[in-house]
RNA sequence: GUGGCUGUAGCUCAGUUGGCAGAGCACCGGGUUGUGGUCCCGGGUGUCGUGGGUUCAAAUCCCAUCAGUCACCCCA
């Protein structure tokens, strides 16, 4: 049996990594529940169908199947996929139970999924997600498309981890803008756009030209729009001194001055309108966010979403959405490659207790138990070696302290090992400091 | 899925025209019948990513494969 490889995109983090993964994702969770949303867990497959109609990432699920499969059995619609994202599942899941949901429905989701990609830095073939939506019945009020953010940069600021900026545009204003100066294809037009950062402006023109049919003159336009990026309303002006003029990009203008409005007033800094940003799956049809972590920009985006209102229909009813997703996976990988986070030890251990005998593990174990029971996480040493062995064992876990039982009724003393203190204690009255309780992230 | 680069100890890396696998740090044992970190002594802990091929001989050359990374695609 030769030694086992990693799987190429599959992550596993060390004990220490995962410490801090489940700090991070416990803050994001208070922060979620701060805002009202519900917690929900879906199943990991659906019906492929359901996964296919996001078309071309469609090559990109992994399917389900079973090693000995019934050769006469269901295939083709039948068969299952893991998920791609949370909020397909989630449109599904609102669907199916529609009718015992209350709308509007808000709930958050994290979970893992799941994408055949090719993997590289941040980009994983499975990874987690941390999910808030917002569904109505029929129609959406649009103060949702501004609470997005909002949400996100608390969760995000509440963690140790360098300043986020969301970028926000709206799909209304591309498409409307688009259509004003009669370019028949925006989803060609944006695929082009979104490469202004990378290929230039001469190249986004040339792409323009070659695969959305536009003249040099709508291709400027086109550029002039996707350049245009403020931390305030003033990007409106900036849109409408273009001079172009369609009641869908009025609309979406609209919208964004008003997303734009609420971050300000909320958490100035914190959103930028920016009119190239037009990433995101393609059943957007409203804001759309993309999150750059300050300093790490070319990591690309660690948190977007949007709104879309033909993600879920039944009959006539209609459940269009906002939702915005935080990639934990990538933020996580990209920050521990950049060896940006730590974690104050690396158990969750605050108490070695000594040993000095083995026929005094009983003893140990009891004094164990009485810091346990005070909510002091502890573990009794492996074995009766040399104190300086036994203290050695914690110094190498990051364990602040050791305690040592009293011999021959002397009374229990506890040493904090970083500053050599040490000190009578008795199991039942002592607690560490509260910095000292818990790992620390930082 | 396509193409490029990389892969030697836990980590960072040496390794000549193909000729017995090395260094620093880390780690382990001892000096120190028992309270660590300094210091001294001792220890290499390895399938040279993996599998084939060429050769008297492969870490080194060739092929394949896996993993990491970069670009494309797409995206958290």
């Amino acid at each position: 049996m030769s030694k086992p490889t990693p799987i190429s995109g599959f992550p596993e983090w060390t004990p220490p990594q995962r410490m801090i993964e489940q700090y991070v994702l416990g803050r994001i969770r208070d922060t979620f529940e701060l805002y009202g949303f519900a917690p929900l867990e879906t199943r990991a497959v659906e019906p492929l169908d359901q996964l296919l109609r996001k078309g071309e990432t469609s090559k990109e699920v992994y399917v389900l199947r079973r090693l000995q499969e019934d050769p006469g059995g269901p295939a083709g619609d039948d068969a299952l996929g893991l998920h791609f994202d949370l909020t397909v599942p989630f449109a599904r899941y609102v669907l199916e139970n529609a009718g015992k949901l209350q709308f509007p429905f808000r709930r958050y989701q994290i979970q893992k999924v799941w994408r055949g990609e090719r993997p590289q830095e941040g980009r994983y073939r499975e990874f987690v997600q941390a999910d808030i939506d917002i569904v109505d019945r029929d129609t959406l009020p649009a103060h949702y498309e501004a609470e997005m953010p909002l949400v996100i940069g608390d969760a995000l600021r509440a963690l140790p981890i360098p300043p986020v900026r969301i970028q926000v545009n709206n799909r209304k204003i591309c498409e409307g803008f688009y259509r004003g100066v009669g370019l028949a294809d925006p989803e060609a037009v944006l695929r082009a756009v979104d490469k202004l950062d990378k290929i230039g402006p001469e190249k986004v023109a040339a792409l323009l030209a070659e695969t959305a049919g536009a003249s040099e003159a709508q291709a400027k336009a086109c550029l002039a729009l996707a350049e245009i990026s403020a931390p305030d309303t003033s990007f409106a002006d900036a849109v409408r001194a273009l001079g172009v003029t369609d009641p869908l990009l009025d609309e979406g203008l609209d919208e964004l001055v008003r997303v734009v409005e609420t971050a300000a007033a909320h958490s100035p800094g914190l959103c930028v309108a920016d009119l190239r940003i037009a990433r995101g799956l393609d059943y957007y049809t409203g804001t759309v966010y993309e999150t750059q972590l300050l300093g790490y920009e070319r990591f690309g985006s660690v948190c977007s979403g949007g709104r879309y209102d033909n993600l879920a229909s039944a009959g006539t009813t209609r459940f269009p959405g906002v939702g915005i997703s935080i990639g934990v996976t990538r933020l996580l990988g990209l920050l521990f490659g950049a060896d940006a986070l730590s974690v104050s030890r690396s158990v969750p251990t605050c108490v070695l207790v000594a040993l000095p005998t083995e026929e005094q593990r009983p003893a140990c174990n009891r004094i164990a138990d009485a810091l346990r029971r005070r909510g002091i996480a502890c573990e009794v040493s492996p074995s009766a070696a040399k104190f300086g062995k036994q203290i050695r064992y914690a110094e190498r876990r990051g364990i602040p302290y050791v305690w040592f039982p009293g011999a021959d009724g002397n009374p229990d003393e506890v040493k904090d090992i970083r500053s050599g203190e040490q000190a009578v204690a008795e199991p039942e009255h002592w607690a560490p400091p509260a910095d000292d309780l818990r790992p620390v992230v930082s």
